[in-house]
DNA sequence: CCGATAGCGCTTTTT
DNA sequence: GCGCTATCGG
């Protein structure tokens, strides 16, 4: 495929696509797979479709031959599967016995092991598919889990479960949502549904939203839910006015939830552990079922999925249901429970590849996934298929500087490769620039296509500059991330109007719509209703549909409520009609008139809303023609109908794909965040931004931890790249309207010098040598300051750069000739002021004679002074 | 009630 | 520099 690849041969270049999964692997060896004719699984013989086989992942061939006289159940001989691994995948496929530990570097094949694994099970442990539960984070994942182990094992694969955490959980809690008090069609509310809901029961406690913010209260409430704190545990403990109000909202929040017959994200995963542990007859039930229990990403579950792990598998060993001093069960159900062996639990992840502790992720788990399970066996899986040598070296040099890390050293039999090419431009202007001018050089040089390169950054907001520089020039480019789809306006008001058809007593997307489209009924109408739903101990829904009780409700707006009742009346008889989502959706767009306000309206954006409504459509549609799959207990896996569309559209929340290679076209360039990049991969990969204060993040850098993540960060930007990586920066860039000077990120000092062909420095860019770091031994530009021979680009009337010693901060920053030195600070130095004290500098902005900076002065504040004037010295 | 405007604040975000 | 929210005037 690529031709960057033909002087350098490595393993496993030629796996797929530049953005298939992540993990790719060596390309099977041998003659793939062989047949043997002792298939046991007859319980699972079900009609193939015709073509069901032609769709697989073209990564991992199926000869014809895979298949006995073209029949639908592919045999494995459990050596063949073995093929074309190294040793500690090997053992990682056939270890058996106690919980296992994988440890994956990144690029490591962990995909290839996990899926090789399972059919492993089925081929030489006579485990029943049904037996297994793989569970993963996103979607795509265990997409691609699940088509990889059908490509192995055919169409038995049907009858795991390979699902995320979430969707796993959903299935649980339908099945048990009558002991749980609510009914099976519940709603799923997504982040900004809970965000309003909060909102509105901030609102209701009559929370002052300077000092109670309702956002960090749904962050907080998330936060208690990972850690399986739940409302009343936490009201017991709360002290503080802070926390006792946070206990309050917290209890309204979820009483709303339950009037509403609704669950949050961080319920679906807190629910199912309280079911299983209250229930212990529904443990026993999964317990039995589920004997090989797999997680992928292990590094990113959080406490609540880490014991709800731990009570699918039945705990650690040792770890039976409580007793009494005599031995007694302290509940008798429980009995039942201890006679069942713990499943075997595969766990594979990388701590090192942690990048989601702001989301409640604890790297702990992963950490001390040996002492939790004392019997566990720990696989180290350190050779990559992916990267150059030169890209693996940057990227353990650079790991290596966090503290309390298990060592990893991932090796490539593969070719030293490229240097690193690193480049300082004078502003992102002149960045994306380069890029833009490297990317149509390799291209012209046969090198690499649009589509194999990708551009990182580390907010979505840099992604502007380089849209527009990109179309500038003509080069082809998809943003992943940002807005996404089911986060449109557009999306998210149809949608509301179908969750209330399918559970009219769900309060937040009714009240997203009452006035949606525009049709006079007004915050204070809403009030009123709310009013009467207090009055009369009813709920919001319930209340609208009696206006007439509404006191003083003005007529017009009573009219109003009142044709928005016969609307809703009328599209409930299309849904009891047993009309499908489709139709219901044409119905809403029809009958509301939300269509007919978009197509008349002159907003250009307007369109590609129209757009994008269709595209609902169509998932709508695709839904409806999907048949139903069953698992083998006969439960259907997606439940058919409003409720079933509804669920998925809640658990899918991502549309956006990353764009596939599309045949014989050259492709698009990928732009994402480096969050989003996590798991996959590209022939040529530009990490941009590379400055303290962007990347490393502002906010993350007084923090050791915070720090680690990024680090941690960085570490999955680089080990993306498989040939070519650069690593650019500006020593000017603007953000917020404001232009700030940046030093180079630390991390770039972190990779050895003698890995980096430095394409243009600091010395050469800005004005007049900016940008080395304190001890800049790495490739931060640490040539002296210089003559702007770049030809800066023209503020500051460009001083040479008088240095302040060795250790430079953000460069020169004199003042003009005659002014007193003006000291030069950059992020993260300590410094006192004459009558603040001690602080720490935050951030650096302005031009260079007019900087301004923010420090942390701790109890005296934190203060903005003009450094031309400030009486600040550094330490 | 609705549209316009001023003001604030602002990483990352698998579900 | 932008997008969401709170507030005001019509």
């Amino acid at each position: 495929m690529s031709s960057l690849f033909d002087d350098i041969p490595l393993p496993g270049l030629d796996a797929p696509a530049p953005a298939a999964p992540a993990e790719d692997e060596p390309p099977f060896e041998g003659d793939g797979p062989a047949f043997v004719d002792a298939y046991e699984g007859g319980a699972y013989e079900e009609e193939i479709p015709d073509g069901l086989f032609q769709s697989f992942d073209p990564s991992e061939p199926v000869p014809a031959s895979y298949y006995r006289n073209g029949a639908a159940h592919p045999v494995i001989d459990p050596d063949t599967l073995l093929d074309g691994m190294n040793p500690q995948q090997r053992e990682a496929v056939v270890h058996a016995g106690s919980p296992l530990l994988i440890i994956a570097g990144a690029g490591s094949g962990k995909t290839r092991v996990l899926t090789h694994r399972i059919a492993h099970l089925l081929a030489a442990r006579h485990v029943q598919p049904g037996e297994i539960l793989a569970i993963t984070f996103t979607n795509k994942a265990a997409g691609e889990m699940r088509e990889r182990v059908e490509a192995l094992v055919g169409p038995r694969a049907k009858a795991m479960w390979v699902s995320t955490f979430h969707s796993a959980c959903v299935r649980i809690l339908r099945r048990e949502s009558k002991r749980l008090g609510f009914t099976s069609s519940f709603s799923i509310y997504d982040a900004a549904d809970s965000q309003r809901l909060m909102a509105l029961v901030c609102r209701d406690l009559d929370l002052d939203p300077k000092q109670f913010p309702p956002k960090s209260f749904t962050a907080k409430v998330s936060n208690l839910k990972n850690e399986l704190i739940d409302e009343d545990t936490y009201a017991a403990k709360a002290e503080n006015p802070m926390e006792r109000k946070l206990a309050e909202a917290y209890a309204l929040y979820q009483r709303r939830l339950r009037e509403a017959n609704a669950l949050d994200f961080d319920d679906i995963i807190m629910t199912t552990v309280n079911l299983l542990q209250a229930f212990p007859d529904a443990a026993e039930h999964y317990r039995r079922r589920f004997r090989h229990i797999l997680v992928d990403e292990y590094q990113d579950t959080n406490h609540a999925q880490y014991m709800l792990v731990r009570e699918l598998t039945g705990g650690a060993s040792g770890q039976g249901p409580k007793k009494t001093v005599d031995g007694e069960f302290v509940n008798p159900a429980e009995a039942q429970l201890a006679e069942i062996p713990p499943a075997e639990l595969c766990v594979v992840g990388d701590a090192d590849q942690s990048i989601y502790a702001f989301r409640g992720a604890t790297i702990r788990n992963i950490l001390d996934f040996e002492e939790d399970y004392p019997s566990a066996t720990t696989i180290l899986l350190e050779q990559n298929y992916r990267s150059t040598q030169t890209i693996l070296t940057a990227a353990n040099s650079v790991i290596e500087r966090n503290s309390n890390r298990r060592k990893k050293n991932l090796w490539t039999a593969g070719a030293e490769g490229v240097k690193i090419v690193s480049y300082v431009a004078d502003d992102e202007h002149g960045e994306a620039q380069f890029i833009a001018d490297e990317i149509d050089k390799l291209s012209d040089k046969g090198d690499a296509k649009p589509g194999d390169v990708a551009v990182f950054y580390r907010t979505n907001a840099q992604s502007r500059v380089f849209e527009e520089v990109f179309i500038r020039v003509g080069l082809p480019y998809k943003v992943v991330g940002g807005v996404r789809f089911y986060e449109r306006k557009e999306v998210r008001d149809v949608l509301a109007y179908l969750r209330v058809l399918a559970n009219p007593e769900d309060a937040v997307p009714l009240r997203r719509i009452l006035n949606v489209p525009k049709r006079g009924i007004g915050d204070r109408a809403e009030a009123m209703i709310e009013a009467l739903a207090s009055r009369e101990r009813i709920s919001f829904p319930q209340a609208l549909l009696r206006v007439d009780e509404a006191y003083g409700m003005a007529a017009r707006s009573a009219n109003a409520v009142k044709k928005f009742n016969d609307l809703m009346a009328k599209l409930r008889g299309v849904v009891e009609s047993g009309a499908g989502p489709a139709a219901i959706l044409e119905a809403v767009l029809e009958e509301t008139g939300y269509l007919a306000e978009l197509q008349t309206s002159t907003d250009p954006q307007d369109e590609t809303r129209v757009e994008n409504l269709q595209e609902l459509a169509a998932v709508a549609l695709e839904f409806e023609q999907e048949e139903p799959v069953e698992g083998p207990d006969g439960e259907p896996v997606t439940q058919p109908g409003l409720p079933g569309f509804l669920e998925r559209v809640a658990l899918v929340a991502d549309s956006d794909q990353i764009p596939d290679e599309d045949g014989e076209g050259r492709g698009v360039i990928t732009l994402m965040t480096l969050h989003t990049a996590k798991g996959l991969e590209f022939p040529v990969v530009f990490l941009t931004g590379m400055e303290d204060g962007v990347f490393p993040h502002m906010r993350a850098m007084t923090n050791a931890k915070e720090l680690e993540e990024e680090r941690r960060l960085a570490y999955v930007g680089l080990t993306r790249a498989r040939e070519r990586l650069y690593l650019s920066r500006a020593v000017l860039r603007s953000a917020w309207g404001q232009p700030s000077y940046n030093p180079a990120s630390r991390f770039l000092e972190e990779i050895p010098v003698t890995l980096v062909d430095e394409r243009r420095t600091a010395a050469a860019a800005g004005p007049s040598g900016f940008g080395s770091r304190a001890g800049g031994s790495g490739l931060g530009g640490s040539r002296l300051g210089g003559s702007s021979a770049g030809g800066g680009s023209g503020f500051g009337s460009s001083q040479s750069g008088r240095r302040s010693g060795p250790a430079a901060g953000w460069g020169k920053s004199a003042g003009r000739m005659n002014d007193r030195p003006m000291v030069t600070l950059a992020v993260g130095d300590r410094v006192t002021h004459d009558r603040f004290g001690l602080g720490t500098v935050v951030s650096v902005t302005g031009p260079a004679d007019d900087a301004k900076a923010t420090i942390d002065f701790g109890a005296e504040g934190t203060k903005q002074l003009l450094l031309r004037y400030a009486p600040v010295e550094k330490l």
